[in-house]
DNA sequence: TTAACGATTGAACACCTGCTCAATCGTTTG
DNA sequence: CAAACGATTGAGCAGGTGTTCAATCGTTAA
């Protein structure tokens, strides 16, 4: 016998759905987050700033990996950028995302 | 002049990073999110658990898609599994995810 | 001015991801 | 039993992603 009513549940579930553009622009908020390289320059920027050369001298990458990472970074409005002379530092541009980390560190630790 | 001491920023950056290990941990996390099929089915098992066939038919995918991401978001523990007669009724098996979408969303309104 | 340096850019490449499709399995129904 | 249904699986494919490499730009130093 049937004990499940497909129908109701479905109409049940389509109220935690969000709208597409939120699932759209939420996915990319963890997208852009789920690369190593991208992580690490976050979170190497959580409390200074710091120019391309140091943050690839720091992750052991080429200052050119960097870069186009950090335009990634800055599209999504993560990261902002200071000229000084011949130097880009680059510093966070969104206090949310601390708070994001956080809560992917909380997850993994229980 | 030099006015940046590289070195001094890299050292005092370094200490913000995590340990390889707990940054893919993050990072997989982050992409188990990333993608607009599996965060609504995250989404709708916020509230209840589900069969395959009700997810497939609210999101409008075939089963077999629907299936393939819940074996990954099981892999990664996000959903667990119950199983009665010829259905699979699936549900959050942690916490802690609702917690990371509402900051996700919380960084898309502001 | 020339050379060196930090940074950016675009093309190319290898790798990965998510879907479709077809086959299959397990359970239930006729 | 056979047929139907829900679910799973694996191969294959199209599209996307992150890096390298070489060329280039802007600024500073010699």
């Amino acid at each position: 016998m049937a004990q499940h009513n497909h129908e109701e549940a479905i109409r049940s579930a389509r109220k935690n759905l969000e709208s597409e553009e939120t699932i759209l622009g939420m996915t990319e908020t963890f997208k852009i987050l789920s690369d190593p390289t991208r992580l690490k320059i976050v979170l190497a920027l959580s409390e200074q700033e710091l120019c391309v050369y140091d943050i690839a001298e720091l992750l052991g990458v080429t200052e050119s990996a960097v870069s186009h990472q950090l335009r990634l970074l800055r599209t999504l409005r993560m990261v902002k950028l200071r000229k000084e002379g011949k130097l880009a530092f680059y510093s966070l541009d969104d206090e949310h995302v601390e708070d994001l980390i956080q809560e992917a560190k909380r997850h993994l630790e229980e």
